[in-house]
DNA sequence: ACTTATATGTATATTGCATAACAATTATAC
DNA sequence: GTATAATTGTTATGCAATATACATATAAGT
């Protein structure tokens, strides 16, 4: 709660509002996914892995454009875990092919279900349509790539901070 | 620029969305904000102080929503560059009235005008509605504090990782 | 074969953010 | 009025996210 408003100065900028809104967005999707012992990151992680079972790690890092070098650990976490598996690949011995378990396709529904009621409760003064038009909107900001500054796309569904709060 | 996309099992979540939206938004200004040798903290710590000449390093920070702790360095920073200074409050030498210095004044002006641009060409594939309609239904999210989970709002305009990129 | 490219993993540095502890000052309680 | 509490700015510290550079194994190109 602001108090009373007193960035008025920076409530003109869309991307103020943005980065306001995600803090919101991101500390309760932590909370959410805590319960699972996930991080926004390995929750997307897992969840490209269920639905593209045997992609590389390579290839999950540009899905989530996160660096491959990070996504070592999320990997590993998971694994850990039991939710994925690193299985190998036949005719190329270099690759993983990363494999959910029994148990990381149970937890993915979960923590799926929960993060869609986090979605509703966080979302929940916006009508349906107007989740659409967001969801387009955000769509077409990000597809914004390679114009003039010539920045692009990044990141998953990423924390920044840890545990927490803070997220998606 | 998502080869192909292969993220589609997080494309139903508007936390995804704008997470993923933020991070061209976020990259494209921390280009944008380097030329004047600042970071999206530090404009929106210059901002507030320029439009609320005389804020205390308390209020500041509950405006932008980040810890007083971490405000001390950047109001350090800002302070050395010359933009804002500390003055002594006469009644309580506790605090310290941050007051915008000439030079600050010319680099908000300055670097305001830089950011709208950048944000015309960020949100350049929006209309004008869509933008005030997108920023309508971020500020009711970000309003939506204090609900079941009790997590709040927090942050200002910041980037969590510096000028790069990366993050899901 | 030899060079080049790719896949993964390791190490490290930087940054953002949170928390706790602290000194100085001011407010409140009694 | 004096003891206690609260406030302000600050410092220190830890954790997580991220970027870069590098090493190693493997594959592909010529």
């Amino acid at each position: 709660m602001d108090t009373m408003q007193i960035d008025t100065a920076l409530e003109g900028f869309l991307g103020y509002a943005m980065k306001r809104a995600m803090s919101v967005v991101q500390a309760d999707l932590a909370v959410t996914l805590a319960r699972f012992d996930l991080r926004a990151t390995s929750f997307s992680a897992l969840m490209v892995v269920v639905e593209r079972p045997g992609i590389a790690q390579t290839d999950l890092a540009d899905a989530l454009a996160i660096e491959r070098s990070n996504l070592v650990q999320i990997v590993d976490a998971l694994c850990g875990a039991g939710h994925i598996a690193r299985a190998p690949v036949q005719g190329d011995r270099r690759r993983h092919a990363l494999m959910p378990t029994d148990r990381g396709l149970a937890l993915a529904a979960n923590a799926a279900a929960a993060v869609a009621a986090h979605e509703a409760r966080v979302f929940g003064r916006l009508t349906g349509a107007e989740r659409k038009a967001l969801g387009q909107m955000l769509a077409k900001v990000r597809a914004r790539v390679g114009d003039q500054t010539g920045v692009g796309d990044q990141t998953g569904f990423g924390d920044q901070t840890g545990a927490s709060h803070n997220s998606i």
